[in-house]
DNA sequence: GCGCCTATGTTTCCGGCGTCAACTTTTTTG
DNA sequence: CAAAAAAGTTGACGCCGGAAACATAGGCGC
């Protein structure tokens, strides 16, 4: 009992919970206020008590995509050794998060759907972009004395990465017969920080 | 009057247009069915004799806005010479329309807003994707001899500054104090494919 | 030029949605 | 143990998308 509502136990944190497997199991469309709330066995204004509106839940909601997704890729990362194993296998923890859960992915890069000006939803985004700035440090030489040079860096590989990851959800990418897309990350790539004796 | 419908004179055509309009002013919220319906000055239940549904609305929209997205990156291209060039100045362009028409741009990639499944939409965004398509070209010989490595170079361009143009639209690119990118595309593009001879 | 036919648009109704105000119930607190 | 505050419920409102029934207006056969 971390915190202690007074009557359901932890609506907050249920509310979320519901809401993420709302989400995962009806899509984006399903994903209404009164459906998480009747989920979660409360009336349809319950929520108010802990969101500012829908904006505020679904804000809540993001914010905890966020943190499972920084998890997610802290997870894939210790395995790998090199240097150049090491961002790959980041990389594509990101990709596979959000081929894993596309309506969640979707719902925490939504300025429909998430109030990015809230602190919590802030805080988990820079949980996420820690792990990628982690790996993007390797790539900062190739920016050579230009300033800003592990910001640029960084700026990169998040474009690349979330960039195929968004195009491969929207399925725009050239695919096989199944959906899955013909060619992964690792293999799209070209040889940079990589090939000049990386690790 | 290409075509001639019956009462209106052009039905289609003006609600996709006002549609978009709409879209800027109002945002994403603000585009309802209803909405469009009301400031064509038509009945709510008057486009569903021309969409199927507002899905098939939004659908028209957003292959509207694909169309002008490749003819915004076509003429962004003529004045450049190099061919380095001419792929920055592409995908400049890419990310200018988007800067743009931030709430168009992000329905034309919603899977919740437009069905990618319909013909007319997939020929607009495939366009789209020629001007990209072209300018990989280039990037082509970074693959060496691996299979598809013009498409793994299409994929790559596209990835990059798509995932750049949603990240800044997001917000979540470090900004100045007024929202813009600190940094730009071509700033954070490493030097690949321009570096060892290009045009 | 008349009568049907079909394309186009309207009206009306429905259920679902998010928000709000008023009310009830439960817990805390002094 | 009483007052206050917190948590949840109920019912109403306006907007939404969809559907059915109806109205209108051009086209076409004759």
């Amino acid at each position: 009992m971390d915190e202690k509502p007074y009557h359901h136990g932890d609506l907050k944190r249920a509310l979320v919970d519901a809401g993420i497997a709302l989400l995962e199991e009806a899509g984006p469309q399903g994903l209404s206020l009164r459906a998480i709330a009747a989920r979660v066995g409360v009336s349809h204004a319950a929520p108010r008590r802990h969101f500012d509106g829908v904006l505020g839940l679904k804000t809540a909601i993001a914010a905890e995509g966020f943190r499972r997704h920084a998890a997610f890729m802290r997870d894939g990362l210790p395995a790998q050794t090199g240097r150049g194993d090491r961002r790959f296998a980041a990389m594509i923890g990101y990709v596979r998060f959000a081929q894993a859960h596309p309506h969640l992915f979707t719902l925490m890069f939504s300025t429909r759907d998430a109030d990015f000006a809230d602190p919590e939803l802030q805080r988990a985004g820079a949980e996420s972009y820690g792990v990628l700035s982690d790996i993007a440090a390797g790539l900062e030489p190739l920016y050579g004395d230009a300033p800003d040079a592990r910001r640029r860096a960084e700026t990169f590989l998040w474009s690349v990465v979330h960039g195929y990851s968004q195009l491969a959800l929207t399925g725009l990418l050239h695919t096989d017969a199944h959906g899955t897309p013909l060619h992964r990350i690792e293999d799209v790539m070209p040889p940079i920080g990589t090939a000049a004796g990386d690790n």
